[in-house]
DNA sequence: GCCATAATTTAGCCTGTCCTAATTTAATAC
DNA sequence: GTATTAAATTAGGACAGGCTAAATTATGGC
């Protein structure tokens, strides 16, 4: 049987906090993304336990077994598969991408999945900048970026990755016209983290809260994983 | 909040045997296409008549209220949608798109049925040849059809719907021929309803049980829902 | 009209997923 | 080292959706 919803969401936000923090994550940090009672969270871990899709230690924390992690990486691959779907050939605006996937990506087959790629040439990247796994389901590699925020004046980077976050940020970004594969340059570094950039010659400044979410590429690294058309096959 | 995607099919189900052989409809025939005990659908429906979808009388039967049937010919769109767009999209084999748009029918939000139903240029028929519903979500039309089961030695025929059964034998009749737009000729009705027709110079022998669940309508009154390229705009 | 049978509901139980409130454990301050 | 506090678990309850077995109702034959 088929994991449910509930425990790939819960997987799924296992493998994300494990990437930012390393494990063991704590069940009150997998209760704050998923909105969920700690209480709640903590049933199902029990459950995830009983099928070996994670190891926990109680009042430590738990950690993804090669299994459980197996799910999640399945599960994001679907994630920004239909992402890069949606917004290519359904017309999608970038914003309302990630609800529409975000409940979809529980409900495809193998076969959707297999179709879906072969349609899109086997994508690399979504529309956010984010690496698709590949059909191997093997972990995709962390990109050699680093935040919006920790940028200083002057320095020149391309835009990598717009985590998905709410859709009138998102909305904003893309009409001032950050989005992955935009080359721009830092031009001030205000109190509070407040930064201003150039974009295609114009100044758009960007509030700390958001810049951490916006990942970029300084201009003398950048591989093929950063280019401008970063929709490559495989 | 929206229904639950038990719910939905039971609504569906309802919904299919009006049509069949009007209200009210009986517990176990929904409990025997949803493949459910009866005792599992008798608590189903009392939690449907709790949300004033149907009404119902204790031992007599079950019949949708108008809320009921709304809900119940939104799920027939997206499935119907949802079926027309994975064989013309994305390239999915006739026999399959059927189980797919079982699942997802359920998930997709109202901003994917609109996008679905603008990228396919508002089509009229799916590819079993049924009517999609409009966006208004008035229930289709009867069409004037009859089962190939009731045809007669001579009579020249176009295939007007394949109902959705098994994928084997969706997967034999298209490989013969036998899809909606197809004019056939009755050559033989032999004994236990064994019906033989001519595809395209070919003879196809058909069994009675497969016969019932395809409908044709006659080349005298062939009018434009049944034209052998049945995807009008709207 | 009564009886056998078929259809249906009721009773009772289970699991998954959710909650709040109470308790326990771990970590931190001092 | 003890006290406070934060994190996590346990206790207990709700509801949806599933089941089997037992009881009930309707129906068709005669």
């Amino acid at each position: 049987m088929s994991p449910s919803p509930v425990i790939e969401d819960t997987l799924k936000t296992i493998y994300h906090l494990q990437q930012e923090a390393g494990p063991p994550v704590g069940t009150s940090d997998i209760a704050d993304r998923l909105d969920k009672a700690q209480a709640t969270v903590t049933s199902t871990l029990d459950r995830l336990e009983d099928q070996e899709l994670i190891t926990r230690e109680p009042y430590q924390g738990s950690e993804l077994t090669d299994k459980g992690r197996t799910v999640a990486v399945e599960v994001l691959r679907h994630h920004r598969l239909l992402e890069t779907y949606l917004a290519d050939h359904l017309d999608y605006p970038w914003e309302l991408v990630h609800e529409e996937a975000d409940r979809l990506e529980h409900h495809i087959s193998e076969e959707f999945e297999r179709r879906l790629a072969e349609t899109l040439e086997n994508p690399r990247r979504d529309p956010h900048g984010d690496p698709i796994p590949g059909e191997d389901l093997e972990p995709p590699n962390q990109d050699p970026m680093r935040p919006l925020s920790a940028c200083e004046v002057g320095d020149r980077v391309v835009i990598t990755r717009v985590s998905d976050r709410n859709e009138d940020d998102l909305a904003y970004l893309a009409d001032v016209g950050i989005t992955p594969g935009t080359a721009v340059r830092i031009v001030d570094v205000a109190p509070f983290g407040m930064i201003t950039l150039d974009v295609d010659d114009t100044e758009q400044a960007i509030p700390e809260g958001v810049a951490t979410s916006i990942r970029v590429t300084s201009l003398n690294d950048v591989d093929d994983s950063v280019s401008v058309d970063h929709r490559g096959d495989a």
